[in-house]
DNA sequence: CCAGATACTGTATTTTTATACAGTATCTGG
DNA sequence: CCAGATACTGTATAAAAATACAGTATCTGG
């Protein structure tokens, strides 16, 4: 598929977004309009250069008659993240495995998918090779299972703080808490863990 | 919001088909034709109507400028299904919690997602108020986790099966395995599980 | 029984919309 | 350097589409 020039990309999306924004494709005098072209023409060329490259296609005499192609939309979803090297942002583009079709709404604030590796969450429910649905807030209350950070090691556990001392208590009798003084030590909350999923070769 | 006739709801549910159908909403000449309509006015009488009725929208002066109201598209996603009275199908409408916003493509050939009541599969990381996501197939291979149901109560064990002997494995040694003889005894099937989901407060 | 609803027919007009055709200016890769 | 691309202007026409207005037939709830 060819590559889309910039004006041809940026027009592009904006139809996309026209078809989401009002439930059906603009018109070209509503192209013509938005980008402050003089001509119909202006805006029936370029979507015509849209439709050659494959990014939509036109139904001939039709009013609002373009459709995105396949796999145009906008990707819906959230991202699922595996293994996340030390010090690296979690939503980094390059660590991503790929998208999960989820509706956002289906795990509230929900930022991303995580990949469980290992068990010691265990008697939680929370078994290697489960996703998590994470929403990266960072004011975990007591109880909650949290994405943290300690000594640069992703980990997932479920959060107790009382004053200044926090215990990640893991929930498998072969894993210790970890325990740690927020005056002397340093502890990063990645996010907090609102749903889990799970399929596939891992039920 | 006022009910529909038969005929105005048979003209309801085909223009929502179209928008899904095809992309954009259809026109008048679109619906007289599908309707059989010998004039044009007959169809925008009863967008009209549908208009009235609080079920679309209409656009003034806008070529295809039809839309559904909010809540009226197509209902997406899985039905959720609680406590099954014994007897009685599972999918019965009157059995459904809700329905949870699930691209099917998410649980591979998911029909509903089941709540889960008891424990006997907590070593499998399956807990009670989990949801399963299930698949209406009756052909489960062994190591497959089945939701079946023996003397009509609903379980959800791991199938294993040698011949004529059915083994429904439990996955917490708080619970016995149900042994079956294809031969002398009924085993009902419902389903095999594709997918879990956890969220809320059974986190 | 009948007013008001539904479910259309019929005709016509206006506006919207797509798109044809002819052209210019600028950019860029070979 | 230039062919072929992008990114438009300009004008015009034809077809699509919405919608107005006038009407009939049938049904149904009060």
């Amino acid at each position: 598929m060819e590559e889309l020039s910039p004006r041809q990309r940026e027009i592009f999306l904006w139809v996309r977004e026209r078809i989401v924004a009002t439930g059906f494709p603009p018109t070209r005098a509503e192209l013509q309009a938005a980008f402050g072209f003089r001509s119909p023409n202006a805006a029936e060329s370029h979507l015509r250069t849209l439709a050659r490259k494959g990014y939509l296609s036109l139904q001939g005499g039709t009013a609002r008659g373009i459709r995105l192609a396949a796999g145009k939309g906008e990707a819906a979803g959230l991202p699922v993240i595996g293994r996340v090297a030390a010090g690296q942002p979690i939503l980094a583009e390059s660590v991503a495995e790929g998208f999960l079709p989820i509706d956002r709404g289906l795990f509230a604030g929900a930022d991303y998918l995580l990949r469980v590796q290992g068990m010691s969450m265990r008697d939680a429910g929370i078994l290697e090779g489960d996703l998590l649905a994470v929403s990266q807030r960072k004011d975990p209350r007591s109880g909650q299972i949290v994405v943290a950070r300690v000594d640069n090691e992703m980990t997932v556990k479920r959060w107790y703080q009382e004053g200044h001392q926090v215990i990640l208590m893991p929930e498998n009798p072969d894993f210790a808490p970890i325990t740690v003084d927020l005056r002397t030590q340093s502890l990063a909350v990645e996010g907090i863990v609102v749903g889990l999923l799970r399929r596939g070769e891992f039920l």
